[in-house]
DNA sequence: CTTGACACCGAACATTTGTTCTGTTATTAT
DNA sequence: ATAATAACAGAACAAATGTTCGGTGTCAAG
């Protein structure tokens, strides 16, 4: 009886650390041509014969007759690798493009995208850390406004701030929202409270009065405030 | 003139919609011929048009003249995506965080960390877009410190904001910058101007008035204010 | 010494695959 | 109505790519 083969050999590790090496460079598989020249293997066939004990030991899947056809499952070290993405796409989904849709001035209703972002630019987006976002809200449902005017300084918002806000058109106590005021033809960003009947629109600065409005149905929420951002290089 | 592309297409949509799937299910990317089998697009060379496009907005990478010769960078819905092995090193680039180092209050001069910020902890650090930091500034220069209390309102900064920080004892015209003063003990953010021998001191909210300095050995630079970001959610 | 299994190999071939070429059609501005 | 451009298409071709074939060499068991 000949040598039995036990565990992994090192020309076996050597392929599946080149794998990975590979896959990670480059996002997609090496051919079995460019596995065998990375590995001082200068036969096809060889490299076919290792890929496929690679295989029956569970370390890869191989789809025949599809170039590429190699889906990573372990790495040398034993690690599970459940395929490529769905491992980066939880890492990547903490980096977020918010969508720039336009502007927020004082003086005009603000503008609220329709649902499928189909006109998005991504070029225009404004990169957020998913870690300051609100846990639990769809990113579906977050759009980013650029303020225009010195007319939010109430709400401690610069001309030129981002406005990252989420789609709502109703508001709890304490939030801040964007409204519409009927009676006044504006918009303004005011902390929400809604008190024995009346709504009472809190600035940002503390030192300035609310407005008090009797009646609330001339308040119309346009969306919630979630994170605010001023960059200070331009 | 014909019709302008802007954004993303519905084809586009379903072409990177398919790409994702696809990769997740199989670890390798899919071929052009099966792009178009699975979007009804009947030509190879339709499929590689898209691609090319989507290439130029950096959804994806392609090698050419490689079977499956694609590297997915973005998602349909803007998320950016990286491989397994890299998404570490790719988000570190692209998502920095941002040490915290402490609180800025009025009553004190600000903490300014050490070089090498060996007492980092990075599970207190402030994620940030890359995009959103000045270009050419050293990640290593930079820390962010967290508002304690309302002295900053004139800055148009509140309670709890965090501002990043990079390190700088001069200020250029029309930055804005930590400033110490010596004779009120305080710090103060200001955007700063030396006129004449003189320096002022614009607050961020215009309808205040600035500080002039006759004396500027008086204001010892702490820092410049590169970002401010306000979270809402909390 | 013989045998069987494993490791290794080059070459040939078929299939897969991407690019290029040469168009047509649709859309929009002039 | 015309022109310019984008979107779309089929076919041809060359290159990339995986599989198969027919071997050789090594080693351990019998």
């Amino acid at each position: 009886m000949a040598r039995r083969r036990t565990g992994l050999s090192p020309r076996h590790k050597k392929i599946l650390t080149f794998l990975e090496t590979f896959l990670s460079e480059h996002g997609y598989p090496p051919s079995i041509r460019e596995i065998g020249d990375h590995t001082q293997i200068s036969s096809t066939s060889v490299v076919n014969y290792y890929l496929n004990q690679l295989a029956e030991m569970n370390y890869l899947e191989r789809d025949s007759n599809v170039s590429r056809g190699i889906n990573l499952l372990k790495t040398s070290n034993g690690s599970l690798l459940q395929n490529v993405n769905n491992a980066v796409t939880n890492l990547t989904e903490q980096l977020v493009s918010v969508p720039l849709v336009g502007n927020i001035v004082a003086g005009e209703p603000m503008p609220v995208p329709a649902s499928d972002f189909s006109y998005y630019d991504p070029d225009s987006g404004i990169d957020v850390a998913r870690s300051l976002l609100p846990a639990g809200d769809r990113l579906e449902d977050l759009y980013a406004l650029r303020v225009h005017g010195d007319s939010m300084i109430d709400a401690m918002v610069n001309d030129g701030d981002i406005v990252v806000m989420k789609k709502t058109n109703q508001a709890r106590n304490g939030e801040m929202v964007a409204i519409w005021l009927n009676d006044r033809d504006e918009t303004t960003l005011k902390y929400f409270y809604l008190e024995n009947g009346q709504v009472r629109l809190q600035p940002a600065n503390p030192t300035m009065k609310p407005i008090i409005i009797n009646d609330p149905s001339i308040v119309e929420v346009q969306g919630k405030v979630v994170l605010v951002i001023r960059r200070l290089d331009q």
